[in-house]
DNA sequence: GTCTTATATGCTGTTATGGGAATATATCAA
DNA sequence: TTGATATATTCCCATAACAGCATATAAGAC
């Protein structure tokens, strides 16, 4: 199984640090290529390929404006990578609940590891 | 800027569906390689490398254990990744507050974008 | 010691990626 | 129409990633 293709795959999509960068921009507010490419210093072809990136995955949107193409932040397309991290935060996160820290304790004491539910 | 090592990224790390595959196992308890290449259906040196990189970002914690290595989740790792997509819950979590739906709406209807704050 | 099990590492080939530079397309203005 | 601005696309190159397979290391059993 080898990697998926930024085009197909959020998470891989947002691998790169300069298309979360984008993200970030966009969350303040719809914007047009060439502002983006000012912004993160960055030529104007390497905006265009990062954006047609983050549109295939549905993170951006794009709507003709004269001869510029505004581009704006589609959020919820994170969903799936907020759910998948999610499912970790009690990891961290004490308060949770104590289960797994009993748990973790329990297997080091025990030098095992447990069985498949 | 190129695109941060899968062993220097925890984005870039996780964006392996195999090595995500290979936390959620972790994260039921701690395991051995050969299981979590059984369990996986991938050969026993993939497992290996793949755990490598998880270890380099420091999403799994191994010890040893006889000729096993036990892998055990760390998943605070994960944090800085949950902190990122959280800036970006409220896009599509609409409780939160009503104050981006109304910019987008404004944008549109003005046919125009914002400045930088 | 030898043999076996468990895991890690090395090597090779293929492929996708991102950057750079040039060019194509689109839209507006005159 | 021609020209200017905004954006997209194409081509080439270097690199890193992953898979597959062989091999090295490590630890226990005998």
């Amino acid at each position: 199984m080898p990697r998926l293709a930024t085009t197909s795959d959020v998470f891989n999509a947002v691998a790169e640090p300069q298309r979360r960068i984008i993200l970030e921009l966009l969350a303040r507010g719809e914007r047009p290529v060439n502002d983006i490419a000012e912004i993160l210093h960055i030529t104007q072809p390497q905006a265009s390929k990062h954006l047609r990136v983050l549109r295939a995955v549905q993170l951006v949107h794009m709507r003709v404006h004269g001869q510029q193409r505004l581009y704006r932040l589609q959020g919820d397309g994170l969903k799936p990578m907020h759910d998948w991290v999610a499912h970790f935060t009690h990891f961290w996160n004490a308060s949770f609940d104590r289960l797994d820290t009993y748990l973790a304790d329990l297997q080091t004491k025990e030098s095992g590891h447990d069985p498949l539910p």
